[in-house]
DNA sequence: CTCACGTTCATTGTATACAATATCAAAATC
DNA sequence: GATTTTGATATTGTATACAATGAACGTGAG
């Protein structure tokens, strides 16, 4: 397997977590490689700023709550502007991906009922299908391949757990009325939808993140 | 000298030219160290989209009309959400700095006159140094981090070759725009600002371009 | 008990050797 | 003459060995 695709995989699951050293020889060990392609793939970790420099060498990098907040901002930028571009830019073949997209969705949501581990990573690629179709249907290669890497945080992933039904009834539906808009070609309703689809996410992101401080902080009080 | 740092040099400043092959082992005796350290240089430079695979390894990338198209729409949204949000949060001491910037940006118009490669790089470090000053005062450090991607072309650095003087006393002005709408909480008016600054830069490029592509259609003609 | 210093040791940084393979060119086939 | 095959060669991919260095810990002085 490619050290690379690995690591990255373990940090975005939350196996390495934040703040983790990550010691080449271990890597290595774990991966029946020489130290080698280990260091290659953790130079590229770093300059996506996925992981940062540690003691000597490079630990998992941890997310504040400030981060978040400047993540999803970007990523409300970046996105409500592809979403204006595609319902500019947009062909027939982006209409179908974006509605097949839609479409697993839609399956993904009403089949994992129970919202276990697997249930969750469905839901997560389907979803990340739709948005990277809207990105892709803007016309932009750059746009597509920053936006790659402002998406990927750990915290992204997490962040499906806290979803009840309801609020993925919602996101769909929000889906449904971006797609539409990219299909009638209304670059401002596009960008509108998107913009607050996004921000959603980032206030439901966020109030998770204070409850979990919470807890901590009457944990603390417990001891 | 620092592999990567050498190789980007390289690349911004045309010396090593779009599409040109960039072998380990060459590297490697021009730096004199072993091929290791230059191998994750290329992993970091790929990582970052400034070499991308030719033949088995790695070659310079080269950019089309439309890459700088794209890459220049990425810079105005990004750029100009930087000097509305710079127009927010600013500080005492980014007022300073962007200041700071323009004086020495004032300087550098007026010193190199002649425009050779030593008085060119100077504007180019200022003009940079005033845009990171603006990033830097929007209080996102993610901006900044995905911004620094964007920006390091080889084709930005090039651009100021073919400013006049006229054009450089212009784009002067409108950085003191920028400045007092940011040092007067102007959000709006500072993004306007940016965003037409940046969209000029882009349309001289692009025009550019042209020339060149014409010129070199006139020489095939002659052959 | 605290802090400064120095030694030890684990870990990274670099070089080199070897293995794997894609590229190029020349020869053979159609 | 065009196309395919095959082999030589240059170049990358990986492993390993050694050098450099900084972190951790113990020791001793204040």
């Amino acid at each position: 397997m490619d050290a690379y695709e690995f690591i990255k995989e373990q940090i975005i699951l939350g196996k390495f977590e934040p703040g983790m050293r990550l010691g080449e020889e271990t890597l290595a060990k774990e991966l029946n490689l020489s130290r080698t392609p280990i260091r290659e793939a953790i130079k590229q970790l770093e300059a996506e700023g996925l992981v940062i420099p540690l003691k000597r060498g490079v630990g998992v990098r941890s997310f504040t709550k400030e981060d978040i907040r400047q993540i999803y901002d970007l990523r409300t930028l970046l996105e409500s502007y592809a979403a204006s571009q595609a319902a500019i830019h947009r062909t027939e073949d982006d209409l179908l991906e974006l509605e097949n997209a839609n479409e697993q969705y839609e399956q993904a949501i009403n089949h994992a009922v129970s919202l276990d581990m697997t249930g969750i990573r469905k839901i997560v690629n389907v979803n990340q299908k739709f948005h990277e179709a809207v990105v892709a249907a803007s016309n932009n290669n750059h746009l597509y391949f920053h936006l790659s890497k402002v998406v990927v945080i750990p915290i992204v992933f997490r962040s499906f757990y806290w979803y009840n039904d309801f609020q993925l009834q919602q996101s769909l539906e929000v889906h449904k009325i971006i797609f539409e808009a990219i299909k009638n070609k209304e670059p401002e309703r596009a960008r509108i939808a998107m913009h607050e689809h996004i921000f959603q996410g980032r206030d439901n992101v966020l109030k998770h993140l204070d409850d979990i401080e919470i807890s901590h902080l009457l944990k603390e009080e417990v001891k």
